[in-house]
RNA sequence: UGGGGCGUAGCCAAGUGGUAAGGCAGCGGAUUUUGAUUCCGCCAUUCCCAGGUUCGAUCCCUGGCGCCCCAG
């Protein structure tokens, strides 16, 4: 067991409490994956007092063997076993619950509503950040730590809080799904991959034998078996299964779909439509049943109207627009836009557009681009008033309309 | 039943007497801790049917069948 001492500096700056270490204790969540893993393995290392905590978020018979998923079966196990390798205290919570109330019913709930919702993001501010971060409190736990990547410092102005910034490694940045994370999480949480790569995490999982390194990177929603999320909404919700039309911009009918829960905006496969040019999901409506299709010039979207909204910034948000950088979606460089506050909501404008941008995803605020890019909070992207459908650009004058989008 | 046109994969569609482009849809994969997007790969031994000419026809000829248009 050799780490580079620099690392060991780096977490715990990272930590940035002052102190013995081994009178901190820190409790980390263990997905059983190898990025939590590495992150408890280092905490321990660089002294403190670690305890793992592991939830068991749901159990489905196909997630014990299904790869890349987390806190269910295998995972569980794996998590158990790099904390005994470890030698620290474990302990395996049983969320199941609460994690279905919280972020399976909330999913359900979005996709029969016409939204498209970030499951992850819903997890992360409710189950982890607000009930195991309660639990670690309980445990007189100095600080909960996770095997995010994204970085938190805290402020040089004697305040004692803390900012996130993206990380490192900007290809595995999650600050997308962490946007919804309150001062007050900020100030208790830590990230000790923050300052690292996944290629470094691996490799020192590695180093350190901890038998996860080799396990795939988590992909898809961790309670969907195999990517079939609509199958999930069905067997909780049979009704969910409405046939509807599909219906082009003008309004014409140009064929049926099998239920809403079916689509997304921006979405082009699973039409069944055959044109000239491909077609994209522009419009999902609940109470009609109806899908709405058309090129993909429709898609382009400049204004954003966000609820939910958890500003980190500075200053309160007012009228008057102040320049950010936004993503609508995890994996996609931050565009830069401004953002204002009206009617109690705010509003982004990306004067480049964006594609795809559908209620219910998370629209995340930065101050700047790449990494070390302070993280400004976000919001969920409402659904657009009707009277915005009716100026979306109509299949026979959209070349004028992409042309003019900019004003 | 006078004249003209057409009939190529699920849809649209190019094409030549020499052995079937492309697009859309679909399927598979890569990418991705959300949904998508994107990218890559696959997708007509066969050109409405039956004869004929030809070394060879989807393309030429004849006859069917089907559809469309004009005139009536």
């Amino acid at each position: 067991m050799s780490i580079n001492p620099a690392i060991l500096d780096k977490v715990r700056a990272s930590v940035g409490l002052a102190g013995d270490p081994a009178s901190i204790r820190i409790v980390c969540a263990m997905s059983g994956g190898v990025d939590s893993s590495v992150a408890a393995a280092l905490l321990k290392l660089a002294g403190y007092d670690v305890v793992g905590i592991t939830l068991q978020l749901y159990d489905h018979a196909q997630a014990v063997q299904r790869k890349g998923a987390c806190c269910a079966g295998q995972d569980i196990h794996d998590a158990r076993r790099v904390a005994a390798n470890l030698g620290i205290p474990h302990y395996v919570l049983d969320f199941e619950q609460r994690f279905r109330e919280a972020v399976i019913d909330d999913f359900v709930g979005s996709y029969l509503s016409g939204e498209t919702p970030v499951p992850c993001v819903t997890c992360n501010r409710t189950v982890k950040f607000a009930d195991l971060l309660e639990r670690a409190r309980d445990l007189d736990a100095a600080a909960l730590a996770t095997g995010h990547y994204i970085e938190s410092r805290q402020r040089d102005d004697g305040s004692g809080r803390r900012d996130l910034f993206t990380p490192t490694d900007m290809a595995r940045d999650q600050s997308y799904f962490l946007f919804a994370t309150t001062q007050a999480q900020i100030d208790f949480l830590r990230f000790p991959l923050g300052g690292l790569t996944k290629p470094e995490t691996r490799a020192i999982a590695v180093e350190l034998g901890l038998g996860v390194a080799g396990k795939p990177d988590s992909q898809d929603i961790c309670f969907v078996p195999g990517g079939r999320y609509a199958e999930v909404i069905l067997k909780l919700r049979p009704d969910a299964a409405e046939a509807g039309d599909i219906v082009d911009l003008e309004g014409r009918v140009v064929g049926r779909h099998a239920g809403i829960i079916h689509y997304t905006i921006g979405q082009r496969r699973g039409l069944g439509l055959s044109g000239g040019e491909p077609l994209y999901v522009v419009r999902v409506d609940a109470e009609s049943r109806q899908v709405t299709v058309g090129r993909r010039v429709a898609l382009l979207t400049h204004d954003i109207h966000l609820t939910g909204l958890n500003w980190l910034g500075d200053a309160p948000l007012t009228a008057t627009p102040i320049g950010v950088h936004v993503k609508i979606r995890s994996a996609r460089e931050a565009l830069a836009a401004s953002i204002r506050q009206e009617d109690g909501g705010a509003i982004v404008n990306i004067p480049a557009g964006e594609y795809g941008v559908s209620p219910g995803q998370a629209c995340v605020l930065y101050e700047g681009a790449g990494a070390g890019a302070k993280v400004l909070g976000g919001g969920f992207i409402a659904r657009k008033p009707r009277a915005a459908i009716m100026r979306q650009p109509s299949a026979h004058n959209l070349a004028t309309a992409s042309a003019t989008a900019q004003g």
